[in-house]
DNA sequence: GGTAGACCTGGACGC
DNA sequence: GCGTCCAGGTCTACC
């Protein structure tokens, strides 16, 4: 009888900027902690599942040193589209594609972050899970967002070993039914908006290439995700700033806290936000600025000096104490350094 | 153009 | 432990 050989898991290597820090760069923006995505503080290894050509696979992604190569390695043996495809998709999810003197760009900007290097944001390995999670990210506190990701991966995405699932395809999410999807995945009324938005992609009505092509204006994009279900300003400009367009801030109430909080700002809510976008006009607000990045980073800066550095926070613990009662700065425990294991939520780890 | 209320879920809070 | 209140962004109706 014939001894069944294992697949031999496949091995990439990725090339990086020179400036490329795994733990840093990877760690800059809340979708980390969200299914499919894992990060392990202890090894400093990050592991995702794709969905490819044939099938879901499971990704872990290491990286010896800032600047060297990262080391990829699937759970199964890929074919060479499939190789191709899993490129093409992590180099979108770590923004390998934004180069050190994009980045340096940025920094003659905002020099508040030259010695650290931020200044790449982490996002999905496709524009529809950019789009899918910015939607379970609204109107609702982050554990929400968290436990609406794992379920919409469990419940609709591709299963790869150890039990682990790719976030849904479009044409996954297209099949399935509102009250079916509210059900399972407790998305509540945002159902039919992720329905919806399934089948425009399906239909090829969301023209990617056009609205990740430099060229095309930044006004149009803005007035053309408008115009989706399920998206309006707050989200149009977090998938502005997800498709590398940032000089549109997403407001919403942890601008406020951030404001109020951090900024010193005074007044009631409008009062506050618009303090806030004349704060950071000066990072450039409008095509080609840069105002974003540099908001986000500020945001960023705030929770990791109350929950230590991001990459150390744990997905299933210290990544769910973003609420926004558990940032309010009148909160004695707000600083969870020690206690890891708190519970409690805000959408403010995004 | 601006405002109010509904949408849905889960955390916070009071008893 | 239970019931109630409230936070959260989008959408629609209405002024």
């Amino acid at each position: 009888m014939a001894r069944r050989v294992p697949p031999r898991p496949t091995r990439l290597t990725l090339d990086t900027p020179e400036d490329y820090d795994l733990p840093r760069d990877l760690c800059s923006y809340g979708y980390f902690l969200l299914e499919p995505n894992d990060w392990d503080p202890a090894s400093g290894t990050f592991s995702t599942v794709l969905a490819l050509e044939h099938g879901a696979a499971a990704i872990t992604i290491t990286q010896k040193c800032p600047g060297k190569p990262l080391c990829a390695r699937a759970d199964r043996t890929l074919t060479r589209s499939e190789m191709a495809q899993a490129r093409t998709m992590l180099s979108r999810m770590l923004r390998l594609d934004e180069s050190a003197e994009s980045i340096a760009a940025f920094h003659a900007v905002d020099n508040r972050w030259r010695a650290s290097g931020r200044g790449r944001l982490m996002r999905s390995p496709t524009l529809f899970e950019d789009m899918a999670k910015t939607i379970t990210s609204c109107n609702v506190q982050w554990p929400g967002t968290i436990d609406m990701n794992a379920a919409l991966c469990a419940r609709v995405g591709s299963p790869a070993t150890g039990g682990r699932f790719a976030f849904p395809a479009p044409e996954q999410l297209a099949r399935k039914r509102a009250p079916w999807l509210r059900s399972r995945c407790r998305v509540g009324y945002r159902d039919q908006r992720l329905i919806d938005l399934a089948r425009l992609f399906l239909k090829g009505h969301i023209d990617e290439a056009w609205l990740e092509d430099p060229a095309t204006p930044d006004e149009e994009v803005r007035r053309f995700l408008l115009d989706l279900p399920g998206i309006g300003p707050y989200a149009a400009h977090n998938i502005m700033q997800l498709l590398g367009r940032y000089g549109f801030l997403p407001l919403d109430t942890e601008s406020v806290r951030h404001g109020t909080s951090v900024l010193g700002f005074t007044g009631d809510d409008k009062r506050v936000l618009k303090q806030v976008t004349a704060h950071y006009e000066r990072f450039g607000l409008g095509p080609g600025g840069q105002a974003f990045r540099s908001y986000w980073l500020d945001l960023w800066a705030y929770y990791e000096s109350s929950r230590g550095p991001a990459h150390t926070w744990e997905k299933r613990t210290t990544g769910r104490t973003f609420t926004a009662a558990q940032l309010r700065p009148d909160r004695k425990d707000s600083t969870l350094k020690d206690s890891p294991s708190s519970g409690g939520t805000t959408r403010a780890s995004r």
